[in-house]
DNA sequence: CTGGATCCAACGCTGGATCCAC
DNA sequence: GTGGATCCAGCGTTGGATCCAG
């Protein structure tokens, strides 16, 4: 049922745009996979169906999922109003090999560069398996909104090489937020003291904003 | 049936004696553990069964299995005629926190310093299950040991930081060895290229050869 | 509705070593 | 007999994200 790797980009538009209307249990089906009922254990799973579905190279790292195209798949929980119900994880935060605050060198820069968002119903009266994707489209950051990652990231990674970690919260950043990211709250990793060495902190990772991917799906939608 | 870390030095090695006899399978089904057929896989298998039965502070990273007592279990499978079958694994080369070649800074100093040494029957014609642990015995290096493990472990320390990891095999060192330690052959990591930064070789790990082992036995058990 | 905390699967790494071709 | 290759269990980390208290 895993099928190969698309060719080029409008074979995977084709593909995930079949998967238009189908609810995630169907898609579950297909791929003889089971869904757990208690939402707890269903996170990330319509993703990794989708992921499947689509022929993404799995388990690559830090790289976006359609290594040879370049292209990242995100699935997009919208709510019956239209918007996003959930912020979208981009990546880890990578406080070891931060080298500089470029953002054009950035893994951030890596999976945004060109993403196929796959929208899925998130009314949280019904259960996952109900839920259908919605229709997929394209898209790179347009000049202003590579504006707005760019200064939020550099940000961040100006505070992370200074020392400063502990002032990256999920309060800063306009569209790009930071938060923890972890199995559980006493994960540790080591980040940069400002002084040649490493002090303990939380992992993190980069997260768009609900405002701003709901802006993509304006655009996508009401041309 | 797991029981508490022992207190001292004695109580472990009372605990360990009272092993001798008992073969792989008995002291297993003690455990409630099942014991495979097939020997590939059961490497390792009787030195972690040895560790709950006596107290080891499992999965402690990178110190001795008896981490307040500061010593290290090792099984040594013992053949008919007397001699260790295998070499014993030591522990990993520490490739990328390697900072100098001296001895007593390293891994393999803090665990050989004390080693509770535990025979195992290892006649290959007969069943894993079969094969009866021999009588413990608590060994330190004496001076001239400590003297040969020192100059095979400096050698090696300094081909790596040298960033001769390439010349750092099997043929490698008279009592202590470096060999491939891996899960597969493709695994990689990094080593240092000898000039601030690294080079891509194969994980490896420090080993006594049984020429070393055999004549720990010796004293052990012909004084 | 924000932002800290958490959940699952898959893979990697480490400690326990032995297997097996030459 | 050597020395390169490999095997399992357990735990950590990462990519897939959503949960949920305030």
């Amino acid at each position: 049922m895993d099928v190969a790797p698309p060719k080029d980009e409008p074979e995977l538009l084709t593909r995930a745009r079949a998967l238009a209307g189908l609810t995630v249990g169907e898609l579950a089906r297909r791929l003889r996979q089971w869904v757990p009922n208690d939402p707890r254990q269903t996170k990330g799973l319509a993703g990794q169906l989708a992921e499947r579905a689509l022929g993404a190279t799995a388990g690559s790292q830090d790289e976006p999922d359609f290594l040879e195209l370049g292209i990242e798949l995100k699935t997009l929980p919208v709510l019956p109003s239209g918007q996003p119900k959930e912020s979208t994880y981009v990546c880890t935060l990578p406080l070891q090999t931060l080298a500089d605050v470029d953002f054009e060198d950035s893994a951030v820069w890596r999976k945004l560069r060109r993403v196929l968002w796959l929208p899925l119903e998130a009314d949280p009266s019904r259960p996952l398996v109900e839920r259908a994707f919605g229709s997929a489209f394209l898209w790179s950051p347009s000049e202003t909104e590579l504006e707005l990652l760019r200064a939020d990231y550099e940000e961040v990674a100006e505070r992370v090489l200074r020392g400063a970690i502990d002032t990256v919260r999920g309060d800063l950043g306009v569209v790009l937020q930071v938060r923890p990211k972890a199995a559980h709250g006493r994960q540790r990793t080591l980040a940069p003291d400002g002084d040649e060495g490493f002090q303990w902190t939380g992992p993190r990772g980069f997260y768009l904003r609900p405002s701003f991917t709901a802006r993509l799906l304006e655009r996508a939608f009401e041309p």
